[in-house]
DNA sequence: TCCAGCTGTGAAAATCCTGTGAAAGCAGGG
DNA sequence: CCCTGCTTTCACAGGATTTTCACAGCTGGA
């Protein structure tokens, strides 16, 4: 049972990411940030500890995959949430993801 | 849950500062001022050693950086924690952090 | 082969942070 | 009260960081 604030729920082992039991159309590495960044709710992650979880190895010195893939994490959680923000960013830090807003 | 005494926990390692384990929105320059006068609790500093620990080098004469980051601080925790004051000023001296208000 | 979608990169656009000067506000002494 | 000096806050410009777009290479299926 879920509460009006839980309205995603993430199932690693199905690939899948639902909200009000539809599932989201999302990409691999979109899913696989999106579960870096909920499996550890309220933590400011940086984007190297993000980009280790997800692409499995430490990134380039100036990469901004992590950067582009929250955007379109956001642009596809924003369509199907609107008036909701998961994830955080933490300027000169990294991003938080928030199960509440 | 929290006892009202342990509302605001540091943790410089995660570069978080959390309310009831929400974390704060602080730019790097109030973390790190934050840090720097959490860390010597009832002590009364001078703006010179506040500026020393953040900024690593002696301020101008007539520097007032770090008022206005007490300000903004002040302004961000006073959100996150209505009435409670953690920061006193002591004119012609410096500021001072009381963790308990 | 062709097509559609995924991925990572560079770079432009948008946004935020930082430090400064200055105005406004406050505290204490006389 | 009235000064005076100190503190608080505002506004802004420059710089730094983030967000978003466009694109080229790649992959897998039709």
């Amino acid at each position: 049972m879920l509460g009006p604030m839980a309205a995603l729920e993430i199932r690693p082992e199905e690939h899948a990411a639902l909200v009000d039991g539809r599932p989201l159309s999302l990409t691999v590495r979109e899913l696989r940030l999106l579960e870096a960044l909920a499996s550890h709710p309220q933590r400011i992650m940086t984007r190297s500890e993000l980009y280790a979880e997800v692409w499995g190895r430490q990134p380039r010195a100036d990469d901004r995959s992590v950067d582009v893939y929250v955007s379109r994490l956001r642009a596809k959680l924003g369509r199907a949430l609107p008036r909701t923000r998961l994830i955080h960013t933490h300027n000169g830090i990294g991003y938080r993801f928030s199960p509440d807003g």
